[in-house]
DNA sequence: CTTTAATTTCAGAATATTCTGAAATTAAAG
DNA sequence: CTTTAATTTCAGAATATTCTGAAATTAAAG
């Protein structure tokens, strides 16, 4: 895996560029492209000959990717050295990586709009402009929330399944 | 609108910071944040006075918003000064960030993807393990970006209504 | 316990992004 | 056409982020 054909390579780079379009740093998305696309755990320092990256940019990439829950380490027998792998089903991963950004951001800001609803009811606040835009942005987000916990456990298959029937369902329930 | 009350502080500051981690800058989200709450479409010059940054800042912020089509342009009798506006509408509001996004992220990732298994192809590359696994991937965005298809284009009441049968829907499809 | 391999920490360098303020441009008003 | 208001452009300052390399730490091997 150290030398990436030029296939590997536009990946690799690809994943890393849309990665800082979305907030995450490019070394951290393209160790995840490459520990997707390899067949096997690699370690911290195939990792940096690979990828041409500090060893330390790669432990602190490895730490972040970690927390996102997208990298588990492994073992292998006689190497002291630590694995890394990432899941290859990508509806898990994506569902992980969603989970997370609910976790971090969402929850945050349904929490922050439920707050500034009480402030103003509290000062009773006669600005009701402001309060009918904050209560539709937090029932979008709950609402959306909801929607979420009810599919996001679903199984890949299933997901495929419920994609498929798209057009179908939205037509049964009247919705089109 | 130039004097903000604290939860209008509240709201457009952390609107701003969620905008950083989405990889979007500060003050292009805090107007957008401004412009939402606004009873009112602003002038440029408000909103450089109301958030203190700089004029220039507000131009080219206002353009980048524009440009996702989340802002236009109103006009005021009387006065030659633009005023910006945003959507109230929430779930459209998401539509219209999705949509660009896709184009400017999914999109292409897609044709990257094809044009990796394409040149696979035609170097006759034995790497059926890579192989797999950008199949794969490229199988999980055009599935999602076909669903999306079938959904973005409810109304927010089909949305709303959609969401709130979420489990109900998933039960009589037996995914559950 | 000593040696050595592996990993992490962290200060600061390198880089990228965001923002400002002055100058240039555009366009409405008179 | 001249004046003035409004807007945009853009070089470079300010700031934030990412990354490196050396030093410190951890922990396995012997």
């Amino acid at each position: 895996m150290s030398e990436l054909s030029p296939v590997h390579k536009k990946f690799i780079l690809h994943w890393g560029e849309m990665g800082t379009r979305w907030g995450i740093s490019r070394t951290v998305a393209q160790i995840h492209a490459l520990l997707y696309i390899s067949p096997e755990p690699l370690n911290a320092e195939e990792i940096t000959t690979t990828l041409s990256v500090a060893r330390s940019n790669v432990s602190i990439s490895i730490k972040e990717l970690q927390s996102w829950g997208l990298v588990k380490t492994s073992h292998v027998i006689g190497d002291r050295r630590d694995h890394f792998e990432t899941m290859k089903d990508v509806w898990e991963m994506f569902r992980v990586v969603m989970d997370e950004r609910k976790r971090r951001e969402v929850d945050p800001t349904i929490a922050m709009l439920e707050e500034c609803m009480e402030e103003m009811k509290e000062s009773s606040d006669s600005d009701s402009h402001t309060r009918e835009r904050l209560e539709a942005l937090c029932d979008f987000f709950t609402t959306a929330h909801d929607w979420y916990q009810q599919t996001s456990r679903l199984s890949t298959a299933s997901y495929r399944k419920l994609a498929g029937m798209g057009g179908m369902v939205l037509r049964a329930l009247k919705l089109v």
